[in-house]
This record gives C-alpha cells, structure tokens and sequence, in this order.
DNA sequence: CTTGACTCTACAGTTAGCTTGAGGGTTTAG
DNA sequence: CTAAACCCTCAAGCTAACTGTAGAGTCAAG
C-alpha cells in the first residue's frame, strides 16, 4: 500500500521529495483534501515538476499531522490558516499568536464547563432509565426519557 | 417589543396560541429558523388558520429551547430528531434513547479528555511566551510560539 | 378602506470542509 | 511499448444549519 519513492526526479537539494499520492497515504489525509489545503495556503509543495506534478518535502507530513490535530480540537482551517500563514506576512506574529492562543484557552474551559455540566445531567437520565422497571417502557408515556429530556 | 396575542381564532381549545412571530421572539429564535425546523419535523403548529397562518401552543416555547441547549451542547438536529421524533413511531423510544445518550455520554468524556489535554497545552505555550524577552519577538525566528506549536 | 406589519411558499445563496467527476496528460512496471 | 496507476485542472456536488429573496396574500389599526 504505502510505496514511497527512494529516488527522486527535479531541481531540490533536499532529499526523499514525495509525490502527493505517497504525501496522502504518509499523513492519513485525501490526495483531493491535500490540494484543497493548498488552496487555502495551508500547505505547498515544495516544488513542481515539468509536468506540473507537485512533490512535498517530508515536513509536510507534520504539517499535516499538526493540521489534523488542530483540527480535532475545535480549531477551524481559518484559525490555523491565521496562524501558519503570518510568518509570510515578515511581520511579529506574537501578538496575534497569543491573542489566538488566549481565546482559544476561553473557549476550551468554556465549552470543557458546559460539557462536563451536560454529562453529569445525561448521567442522571441514563440511570433514571436504567432503575425504572421494563414494562414502564411500554406503558401509555412512550418514553420517560423523553418526558424528562425533551422539554 | 413582544407584543403577545391575547385573544386566537382557530378550532383548538387551549388558549393563547402564537403566530409564528410571536413564537420567535418569544424563544428567541429567528422565523425563517422555525420554519426550517419544521421541515426537519422538529417543531409543528398545533394548527394552521386558514390562510395558512401558523399557530403554536406555548409549548413551542420550551420545545425551541430545549432544541437550543442541546444544540449548545454539540448535539446535531438530526439526533435531536431521533428522539424528539421517536414518539410518533408508536413504539417504545426507550433503548434507543439510552443508546443515544450511552454513546453521547462517551462522545463527551472523550472530547471533555481532549480538551483539557489541549487546553494544558496552549497554557504551556501561551506561559512560555509570557516569559520571553520582548526583543526575542523579533529576532529572525519570527515567532518561537510558531515554531513550536507548527509542527 | 387603506397602509404597514406580518405571513405564506418556493427556491437560491452561505460557510465550512471536503468529495466526486469529467476530461486529459504522465509515469512506471512488466 | 503498452496498460495500469497516478497526477493535473476545473467545476460541480454534498451535509449542516441556516439566511435571504421574490412574489403574493392576510391582518389590525386608524
């Protein structure tokens, strides 16, 4: 499954330049997921070839990695858009980094409360549920649950 | 601003039933949002004038909301569907509700994991820059926090 | 009885984050 | 040398959850 190129063709110095298939499968992501990236200047390959094939140094996959796991905490593309794409702008990022990185701190214990205050209410449902007897399930209210939850 | 209906016309026998209006300002929730939510089979007039007017009982009210707080809380319309919507199947709603809130309960553990994981993360960050040097924000390394948290 | 606020339906548009498809070149293994 | 596997661009489509618009009817106050 996983074939990556030993050899390499094109006018880079570095070494083991990967084509975006092998880029795929290396980080985990869709071929047409890593063009769409680029599109939104997430990622770039380090060079392309003749034929307009685009070959990545390895440091994409971590660029990726980092990506996806920004990702599976809540960051959007446009907030990792902000912060991978500054130091093209030449100027500090600092400020804005921190500033990103102190709401984003808000955010997580905000959202961290009002999860952990929901878990505990679904867990109190789930054991009313699980203490009721079986045939109350069927009696006239559909659902006890539901009484309870939906309004 | 909220300008109640005190009196009602239409056929059903509780009283002080809303225009759709009405019902929005009332629960807070945009006119066009409660018409889409019917097409979703959220939310139903308890009748219609007959021009074709919605007019809800006051229920609605506590239906908008509790739709509100779950969704506040992560959870899809469509789950809020299944068990809003189970009801009208006719059959017991009860294993299907526990096994939404079982896996939703362990969505959240998990995510409420992460989280605080991430969270202790960024706060790592976020001190260390704190302890910087001003004038390291500008050396040619545009910034450190960059360049730890990129990759 | 008119005017302005409100409502109706139907459908197009929006943002996010991709995925799929058409149509056509390029590489590489056998 | 040929066929499979890859790659390219451009454009359209998809899900979620709405928002906005057009064109037309309805209701309530003055």
């Amino acid at each position: 499954m996983v074939a990556l190129t030993e050899r390499f063709q094109g006018p880079v110095s570095e070494d083991k330049l990967l084509k975006i298939g092998e880029l795929a499968a290396q980080a985990d992501v869709a071929v047409g997921t890593i063009r769409y990236y680029e599109t939104l200047g997430l990622v770039e390959p380090a060079s392309r070839s003749e034929s307009g094939y685009r070959y990545y140094n390895p440091e994409a996959i971590k660029r990726l990695h980092f990506i996806k796991k920004a990702q599976s905490l809540q960051f959007s593309l446009s907030e990792i858009q902000q912060v991978l794409g500054i130091r093209r702008q030449g100027n500090s990022a600092c400020p804005m980094v921190q500033q990103l990185l102190n709401h984003k701190i808000a955010r997580l214990e905000e959202q961290i409360y009002r999860m952990t205050n929901l878990k505990a209410e679904l867990e109190v449902y789930r054991d009313q549920w699980a203490d009721q007897p079986l045939e109350a399930s069927h009696s006239q209210e559909i659902c006890h649950l539901i009484e309870e939850v939906s309004y």
